[in-house]
Parts: structure tokens; sequence; C-alpha cells
DNA sequence: CAGTATCCTTTCAGATACTG
DNA sequence: CAGTATCTGAAAGGATACTG
């Protein structure tokens, strides 16, 4: 695939936000905010888990999803995983120091996210009535 | 599809980052994190851009992407829209507060990817000595 | 328990052509 | 200029079965 791309007919104000197609800030970003990557890390973010753990946290992900997310986020040097050879076998994982300094700015995205989330579909769990409202 | 999920399984710890299969959190995340969701949003974090500047703002983006990922954004309140009925017409994109508020808790995040992310794929740009190091 | 391997469906996303 | 419509290939992702 060929990309055209001038950057002198971007405006210069806009270019702050510009990162070239396949640079390591896309890879990284794409890696993060896959399907599962965030709840991953985020689930993670307390304690350490076990492998089943993790998957009973997260739900509607699959074994093949998770793994995947695992070795990525693996290999970006965010996850750390711990096996115990034993029977059966116990596997934990736990984030890297990279991976707090990832999960701290990703707290307060989804925390924000969670408490405007319900606004935002505009479907509220609790319809409240607004205060000075009445319901009669 | 049936999701069984029995949170009396998830260890107590764990619980802060549980977010049902199907909640407007959910959601809200998947329209932020899809492909080009975040890279929109912080285009238009500094200033107002119309279709083309933002097209051209962000590599790679096509049309089709660019008008789904918009139209996503615009019905969850993060973007408005505004068209000018000249010829050619003319179209602004600007965040609206609560995309701003968005966006305040997306830059720490994409600051630190783009500060990390050659060192996380392993492929610096620029391989400096570091300090005490020579290159002889 | 902690995964892999395989199959298969669904969704994503690019290219292209067209419109007001 | 700012899109929409359609087609198609690629990729994501789920279900299931199997393994150390």
């Amino acid at each position: 695939m060929k990309i055209s791309f001038d950057v002198s007919r971007v405006r210069p104000g806009a270019v702050a936000g510009v990162y070239p197609a396949k640079c390591a800030t896309r890879t990284v970003l794409d890696h993060v905010t896959s399907k599962w990557g965030v709840l991953v890390l985020l689930a993670l973010q307390q304690d350490s888990l076990r492998w089943g753990e993790l998957r009973r946290s997260i739900e509607g992900i699959s074994e093949k999803m998770l793994a995947s997310t695992l070795r990525t986020l693996e290999s970006d040097g965010f996850v750390n995983r711990e096996a115990q050879a034993t029977i059966p076998p116990r596997v934990d994982y736990e984030l890297t120091a990279r991976g707090h300094q990832l999960a701290d700015r990703l707290v307060p995205l989804m925390d924000w996210i969670a408490d405007n989330a319900d606004e935002i579909t505009g479907a509220p769990a609790f319809p409240l009535a607004k205060a000075g409202e009445s319901s009669f």
C-alpha cells in the first residue's frame, strides 16, 4: 500500500497529534488499545492474578484472546509471567514497573469513562429524577 | 452467546477492574479505543479541523474510517460537526466539552506512550550511547 | 490448571466509484 | 470539498477439542 502524506499540507497547529503510520508510538498504542489490552492491564493493576482468575475477571474474553493479549503485553514488557512447575501448574501474571507506569495513565481514563458512560450512551442504569423535579 | 460469569469466583481485590461484558463503560471504551478513535480525538484536541485537514493529520486513515469514526464520536457527544452550506462545502469538527474532558485523560497516556515507544518496541530511532559508555 | 491447535464465522477495513 | 455506496480480501475473534 502506498501512503501519500504531505506534512506541509497539515495545519501547523495540528502537528502535535500527527504520528507516522508505522511508528513505534502507533504500534504500542495499537497493542494497548487492542480489544482486550486495557481490560487486562487494569485487571492486573491492583494485584497479580493467576491465569484462571484473570480469565474470570474479564467477562467475555476467550482463552485464545487472553493468551494472545498476554503474549503481546509480555513482549512489550508490560506484564511479567511467573510459572511454577507444580502439578497442577500455577501461573501468575503481574504488571512490570513499565506496566504500572502505563496503568497509572489508564486509570484516570477508565475512571472517567466509567463515571460518564451511562450519560454518554444515553441509557442510565438508574434514571433518577433531577433535583427540583417530581415524579408526580 | 451465553456468558457465564460467576463473580464469587473472582478474587475480591480484582473486582475493581471487572466490567460486565455489555455495560455502557465497555461500549464507550470500545468507541474510544477503536482503531482510529484516540488519534481523531487527539488531532482535534488543540484546534477544530476541517474534514480534509483531519484526514491529512492522521496518516493512513481512509475516508471510510474517518467518516465512521467521526459518526461514532459524534453520537457519543465527543465531537461536534459544523457544516457550512457554501460551495464548495466547508465542514469543521471540534471537540465538545465532554470530548475535551476525555482528551485531557488521553494526552498523558499518549505522551507516555510516545516517550517510551522506541524503548518498548526495542527499535530506538537514535540508538544513543548511555552515559559512561563509549562507542570505541 | 494452563494453556495450544484448529476450524470457521463475523467483522474490519481498504479500494474504487459515485454524488451534492 | 465532503462525503456515501458497494465490493472484496484480510484479519479478528469465538467455539471446540486436545495436551502437558
